[in-house]
Parts: structure tokens; C-alpha cells; sequence
DNA sequence: TTACAAATGCAACTAAATTGCAATAAAAAA
DNA sequence: TTTTTTATTGCAATTTAGTTGCATTTGTAA
């Protein structure tokens, strides 16, 4: 597959979630950007990096949509780690490395997971 | 705390998500009873039954707000199992006793947890 | 430099959820 | 039983998140 065209907005939104330690959502990526381009922009963007496999999306528990950087994913796209959503300062953030095990009924069949604990983060404790 | 009022409203919703084996949307309950009451009822029922701790709240990986019956809670109330999401039929299923283990730093305090996986469940595989 | 498809802006639209307030009804008190 | 209190409800309006269509603009490969 061809890569996505560079574009100031890509490459903005690109930036602003890399330098993020947490998780971003679209209003706080389009508070951060100011009129650089338009909302309906930062949604295609943002499923444009999300195909690319730039970065990841997250539902939080409440339900808020946030998206954060492929850290680990240059040596191998794992996205199986666990967020955590602090209930204080409403960070999301990835606990790259601390994977969880589970047993299933083999019954069924897994292709994605969606794991984050929620609340107190370090900042807050 | 004394317990919320019994209406027809709250009963009616209540005994559709108990004798549902998957996790019912809003918009689910509002086709089922029909016309019993006003959609903005239907969001305040679920939010009581939920304070009560009759019923818990899932968010899909899609987004999507799910309520599924507190089976059992009655002896420890314990909401972190694992969520079934099926891509293709859609249904959310709680995998009652089936309890991930994780290993997390000691500086982040867990107050709940939400775990979603998705692929096919057994009717659909 | 050109040509073509990808990306953008804008306006309109849909769906989900929330809020305020007056009217209604459950359940405790008289 | 009747009265009183206050939780609950309906309705209308509003907010928020996300989507769609289409004309215009802009990367980038030829």
C-alpha cells in the first residue's frame, strides 16, 4: 500500500500526538492547532495516521475518543497493551509493555482487544 | 442509601436487560418497549439502575453504549470480567468468571477496569 | 510542467446524550 | 385513608461527536 500524502495538517496533528505523553482527543488536537484547519479535516487525518499505522485509537471507559502514538509498533505493531484513564486529571495514557493474560473459551475467535483500567495515574496518587 | 423509586419505567427496562443474554444500546431498549416512555426517561432509568448497581455500563471498541444485568454481583459485586464484542452480529456478551491477570507499576492505583475483546463468538465462527 | 488522484473546506446533516422546567406519581407521614 | 414530600417523567430545546457530498486545492509521480 502507497503511503498517505504529506500535508501541513497530517503533519501538524502527527507532531502534536507524538509530543503528547497522553492520549489525545479531536477537540483537544483542535484547540492545540487553532483555525489551521478545518474539524472535519482532523477526523480524516486522524483515520488517515490510523490507517497508516502512525497511531492508535482508544476508547476510554467514558466513552471519549482519544488517539496516542505507536510507540512500539516500528519493530512490530502490537496494539494489545493496556491504557489507563486517570478518573482526576482525565489522562489517557499506554502502559507500553504490561500485557495482560486471560483464558477464553475456545469457542471464540479474538482479533482485537480494548483493555484500560481507570484511576488514579502517578500524577495524581 | 435508600434505594430509587419502582416505576413502571425502571421495571420494564430492567427486565429486558435481565432476560437478554447480551448487552443491550439505548436505542435497543427504545425499539423494545415502544412508545412506554420518552427516550430521555429511558437514559435516566439506566443511569439509576446502573447508581444502584443493578446493571453495569459497557463501552464497545466501537464506541457504542451497551447495559447488561449484574448477574453476579448479588455475591461480590465484581464488574471486572471480560467483554465479548462480536464484529459480525454485533452482540456484547459478559464472560462471567473469566479474570484477566496483569501486572501493573506499583505507582498507578486501579479503581476499575474495562476489558473488551472483539472477533467472532461462537454462533458466528 | 503537467496531469491526476488525494486531501481540504464548507455547509448541511445525523445520531447520541444532556438540560431545564413544569407536571405527575411513588411512597412516607399524618 | 388522605396528605405531603420529593423522585420521576415528558417535552422541547440544546449540545456534542461524527459523517457526507461536492467543488476546490494541492501533493507527487510521470
Amino acid at each position: 500500500m502507497k503511503p498517505s500524502r504529506n500535508t501541513i495538517a497530517k503533519n501538524e496533528i502527527k507532531n502534536l500526538i507524538f509530543s503528547s505523553t497522553v492520549a489525545l482527543s479531536h477537540s483537544d488536537i483542535q484547540k492545540s492547532i487553532e483555525g489551521l484547519c478545518d474539524r472535519v479535516t482532523i477526523y480524516r487525518v486522524l483515520e488517515r495516521l490510523q490507517k497508516d499505522g502512525t497511531i492508535h485509537k482508544i476508547v476510554n471507559i467514558d466513552g471519549v475518543v482519544k488517539y496516542a502514538g505507536c510507540l512500539s509498533c516500528e519493530i512490530k505493531h502490537n496494539h494489545d497493551h493496556i491504557h489507563f484513564s486517570c478518573i482526576s486529571c482525565k489522562s489517557v495514557t499506554c502502559l507500553e509493555g504490561v500485557e495482560p493474560s486471560f483464558k477464553l473459551p475456545p469457542s471464540y475467535k479474538v482479533s482485537e482487544m480494548n483493555f484500560t483500567l481507570s484511576g488514579y495515574c502517578p500524577n495524581c496518587n
